[in-house]
DNA sequence: GTCTATACGAAGATAGAC
DNA sequence: GTCTATCTTCGTATAGAC
């Protein structure tokens, strides 16, 4: 394996258990057995390095995502959701390919204060997010506008918050979380739900 | 004000906007117009100082919760959810008061992946999200639960991810976010129907 | 009791030798 | 391509002023 490839591996495992900031170039080069100025070699610096894990495997997940969607017509609520998540989940599915490691670290990268790191991740899902939103809101035309994104907000949190810590063991509120996929079942069934609820009491802006 | 009060302002601030991990004590005192040595001098140490900040709003917000939790009898599911959510939304109706920033704070430190930063977090709200996630199930007994544990993880995520961004300028995807009472509407509506969806295709386990 | 000045080791980044 | 040396900034610790 090459010394890139050996820092790509290593720095997403590090990344998704300890954070971004927490983790030091020291850290990933010792262990992934090379010197710590590769990593200013081959990438150019930490932010560099974190583009470049998420650019690996966003690639072909991406590529799946447009084609599920492009292949519905007329398209419901639940379809353009499951298109959006399940080339992500279905990968989980291959234990040791790091890709429940790249989905951890998709996740608390969503939920991250720091807008350079950020925006790592949103460069590689802006144009896909934009056409599943666009789709998403179709399926929904009755909902109104401030509605319908207040609720995207949360179908992404809720996403992230699974991406994250779906598979954490410190979590002695929530017990029992099931398999990979009975976990997609849940989120979509929670997120159809949700995006297609009653709207309630009308608070007046301002 | 005193120094310690200073140190606490300036520090919410800064970790709510830059992040825990990307606010250097430098910035903070530098800000606060205090001495570094302060902060270890009142605090003890970063991750102190953090605890502190937490401490200082969950007191009183914490109270409330129960007070309301307590006042309900047999309550359904969108009484124990509003009973959690609204004493925290509606402080955001005080501007200057720092309580949209702590929002923010615990929005993203609820999804962060270092176990030592989420913990000053999780200690102040242990106690009672185990109250209420009891109270919540009781609400839906006939929810498997697994089920069950997979939906609270979502309401849990889109909650810290609107608490995170709800605010939040750089959002291009989704517009037109409304004021805080019609975001804790638009969450209860999203969170019962999300929480009282139909199960769906059962996956086998393993 | 409070606060300040200052020093130490470790971190990320980078220039230049090989 | 790879590695050493070095720069700046970080969290932390300590000695002492008020």
């Amino acid at each position: 394996m090459s010394t890139k490839e050996k820092i790509l591996d290593v720095a997403e495992r590090l990344f998704a258990d300890h954070g971004f900031a927490s983790t030091s170039l020291r850290d990933i080069t010792a262990e992934a057995d090379v010197n710590l100025a590769a990593v200013n070699y081959h990438f150019g610096s930490k932010i560099d390095l974190l583009k470049a894990v998420f650019a690996r495997r966003f690639g072909p997940v991406n590529a799946e995502r447009l084609e599920r969607l492009d292949a519905l017509e007329d398209p419901d609520t639940e379809q353009v959701l499951r298109a959006f998540f399940a080339p992500l989940f279905k990968r989980l599915r291959e234990p040791g390919s790091g890709w429940a490691k790249f989905m951890q670290l998709v996740g608390s990268t969503h939920s991250d204060t720091n807008d350079e790191i950020r925006a790592c991740m949103l460069e590689q899902i802006r144009v896909i997010a934009a056409r599943f939103t666009e789709t998403l809101a179709a399926t929904l035309p009755e909902l109104p506008p401030d509605v319908f994104s207040s609720r995207v907000h949360f179908v992404v949190g809720a996403m992230a918050h699974t991406f994250a810590f779906c598979r954490h063991k410190d979590m002695p509120l929530v017990h029992q979380l099931p398999e990979p996929d009975a976990i997609l079942e849940n989120l979509v069934d929670f997120a159809v739900a949700g995006m297609t609820a009653p709207v309630g009491n009308v608070v007046a802006p301002g």
